[in-house]
DNA sequence: GTGGTCTAGACCACG
DNA sequence: GTGGTCTAGACCACA
């Protein structure tokens, strides 16, 4: 699973990984069912104290994201296919918002945006692709 | 001037007014020698403390994009063109990039992307008309 | 960490605490991943208000001398030796600029000033031993 | 009369002032009875509010180093050679005395403050003769 | 009138 | 435990 911490933005480590992870779900690359990384496991391999992974498993939890069985480990919860969509549009759109109100402030107008944002949309696909 | 400010977003109020004033300043909608509101009248209008006010322009002065006149008032300072235009292209394709890194993870397609953001500035873009 | 702080000297206190912490830092006295004495204890020692030595450690990362290290406190942080050197340097030479030009102005000569210096250096640093 | 004025060292004006003409009375290059520069013609030379200017002669009149003759201006006041003197090394040794702390607390040795000391001293004095 | 500083104390976020 | 944020209000400094 791969997961981005970045130490410096400011923005909580938890945070930055219950997002993380609400996409990898809403958008389906983590199915239902899968397993996910151990607090343990995953903690060692993002250098983070392990009560970081654990705040962060524990909302997601705490949203019916994931599910804990006892014992077991972790898993990714079953999600109605419109509940899924309408929870991954609405996180996606609040997001637009905030782009389209900077880009209102700032005087930007639509084509900008457009030309810009297709150009580091296309730069990060073709870093995944890899 | 106009500033939204959400009291239950999370970020702090402080740092809300000084991204909002820094990209006011970077586009130019506030030009060089504009004075700014009162920190009094400010805090009065937006109804928080006037220290709140007081940190946010203590960091746009620190950022030089204010400055003091003491007894008087802040400014918006007078900056480089070309400065201006780096700065303000910057804050605003750090955004660009969020949104493309969240889209390539959820799975949004570009077309999508774009029709979604379209909306989102018209709607905005036609509140600010009014 | 030996911190003079002047209640009555006109100048704000969390300045004073700046300025002595930048002067210790730069002079290598105290090194880079040095921990800072907590907001909560030095506010206590020095009989301040916690907000006022939060205004200074804020100061200084804004500064890049001190790094935040969050929910464990705060740190010296790494500083090329060449910047520590000229900074360090500056700072020092903007105060024997002051001196110079006030000992012209009131026409006093060199051997006076060294003089007068030496005896201040002699006793300060007496005292320091202790 | 030479006076520097900083309008963005962050010394209050007033203070710039005050300090200035006080070394150059306690120096005893402004005599006893020399009439000062009216608070409209400095004030207009200088840039500066006439209140301004007028705060720092008021301070100058309450420590008695300037006299009101009213309907005519400001005069340098009589002053005592001794107390003259006295004052006038109070004055320098305060500054004196800041320094010395500096360099202890950076860890500068007395060599080096002596050598950077007459650096400056030597440029300004040379400055002055031209 | 302007902004700056400081206090006392509450509450939150983070690890 | 750590620092961050905000409030309500006092007082100061500056022009």
């Amino acid at each position: 699973m791969i997961l981005d911490v970045d130490f410096h933005s400011g923005v909580p480590i938890y945070r930055q990984i219950v997002r993380q992870v609400q996409r990898l779900i809403l958008s389906g690359i983590l199915g239902e069912g899968h397993q996910m990384e151990s607090v343990r496991d995953l903690s060692g391999r993002l250098k983070v104290n392990p009560m970081t992974i654990s705040k962060a498993y524990s909302i997601l939890e705490s949203e019916g994201l994931l599910q804990r069985r006892r014992g077991i480990g972790l898993f990714v919860a079953p999600l109605a296919e419109s509940r899924k969509a309408s929870q991954s549009k609405a996180l996606f759109d609040a997001l637009l918002s905030d782009v389209a109100a900077a880009a209102v402030q700032m005087d930007v107008d639509l084509p900008q945006i457009i030309s810009g944002l297709t150009e580091h949309y296309q730069k990060i696909h073709s870093q995944k692709e890899k």
